[in-house]
DNA sequence: CCTCATATG
DNA sequence: CATAAGAGG
């Protein structure tokens, strides 16, 4: 069972640049895609079709902008589309797949870096997205929450830990927003297979060369139920794919 | 007296397809180019002062639109920019310049393509442009009108007139206004040299490889004063520069 | 430094 | 089918 999750920093752009050469490749069960960027029309998923995939997309409501979608080759036993909150409905931030023994929960959580007003609907969607799981704890056992969190817990999750201590993506209050959703409950795939590895990224700005130099960012994340730890095989970054600004994390969980 | 006019669709983006070096070649004395599309930065010129090129522009005050620019190895004596209508210099569209013996209207006539009252917008141009000239003509000899008029006059001069009846640019008013203005006494310099030869065109969309198929229009134009005419020595097209979908036009003057 | 939508041609 | 600015990242 291998489960990824992707930041393709838009749908048609990747599938210009291979996207779904690597897919056949890379052979996930399920795929947890963000930043599809949709359009007016609808996306065409044809390709993932052919590969065997079942689609769910949650496109934003403005055209261009954000939006999730999970690709399967298990058919999910139940399908939500969003959270029930409008203001992050409209951004097309959540999609979770329900299968017989986990559920995967497909989240692009706000980006602050643009305005100041974003960082304060960032803070205040990580509170919502904490109390959100809360609930879903008690219903939805074996959850997996799987994409960008555009946010990282510990100094070793970025190159330059010293210089963003208060960048959004970073700040006191996002570690520990990181940190107390851990506690929650939930396992850093990454981190629980790789221990305090470093120089592991998912996120590179375009900008100045940053991928080929690895400054980077770990902002793409995998957290696993804690009753689902046990599971866990494999889990890692898979930097060779290079259809965006993000490479894909994956997680493997055995029977 | 070598002057040639092109709309280069992008004055940086012709740069970059490598204008400069096209413009050492064919080396014209006078150079009018039209849709520089400037931005909010001021326009680099330097590589064509390097040329021995002095620097005339009128962009448009809306950024990436439209707008003229003259380039001149002889220094006029006189430079007048835009034509003294509001709703036609805050979209760029004329600009001249006198030297001893002749003057040089560099014009960007509008395009009547996108929605119809572009097109009423551009029969009311294209009336007031005929007055306007009438005007210079009492006081500026020798003027040769040079750029995109966005029309043309004779079947011969696009590649499908049956089909064009009613297009913008080939509309009955339109190919009546260009007799008018030729009626006026200005010599089509292309014609002039050429006769009624066919398929010589100075535009081609660039949908569905029109340029290769030679699927186009003669919308640039360099019209003459007919005092002029007796020193024409040659005219024609340049369909070998390639940085726009429009090909340059020259016309030269003997002494 | 990228992708995307929109305006314009 | 292109250019360009602008939003967003």
């Amino acid at each position: 069972m291998k489960i990824i999750t992707y930041n393709v920093n838009g749908l048609r752009s990747a599938l210009s640049k291979g996207l779904l050469d690597w897919v056949r490749e890379a052979d996930p069960d399920v795929l947890c895609l963000q930043e599809i960027k949709a359009g007016t029309a609808p996306l065409d998923v044809s390709g993932f079709e052919a590969l065997g995939y079942q689609a769910y997309l949650h496109p934003a409501a403005k055209p261009g902008y954000s939006g999730v979608a999970t690709f399967t080759k298990l058919t999910p036993k139940a399908v939500v589309v969003g959270c029930g909150t409008e203001c992050y409905d409209s951004e097309g931030r959540v999609l979770r797949l329900d299968f017989d023994d986990f559920s995967v929960l497909n989240t692009y959580m706000p980006s602050g870096t643009s305005r100041p007003e974003r960082q304060a609907f960032k803070i205040g969607w990580l509170h919502f997205f904490r109390a959100y799981v809360r609930e879903l704890q008690a219903t939805v056992p074996g959850l997996v929450i799987g994409g960008d969190f555009n946010c990282c817990q510990r100094d070793i999750d970025l190159h330059n830990a010293k210089a963003n201590q208060n960048s959004p993506g970073f700040t006191p209050e996002e570690r520990a927003w990181f940190a107390d959703l851990l506690a929650d409950g939930y396992t850093d795939a990454f981190r629980h297979h790789h221990g305090d590895a470093v120089g592991h990224y998912s996120w590179w700005t375009f900008r100045s060369g940053a991928r080929a130099r690895n400054v980077g960012w770990r902002l793409d994340h995998l957290l696993v139920d804690s009753g689902l730890q046990p599971r866990i095989t494999a889990a890692g970054h898979l930097p060779d794919a290079v259809h965006s600004d993000h490479c894909p994390v994956f997680v493997e969980l055995g029977e």
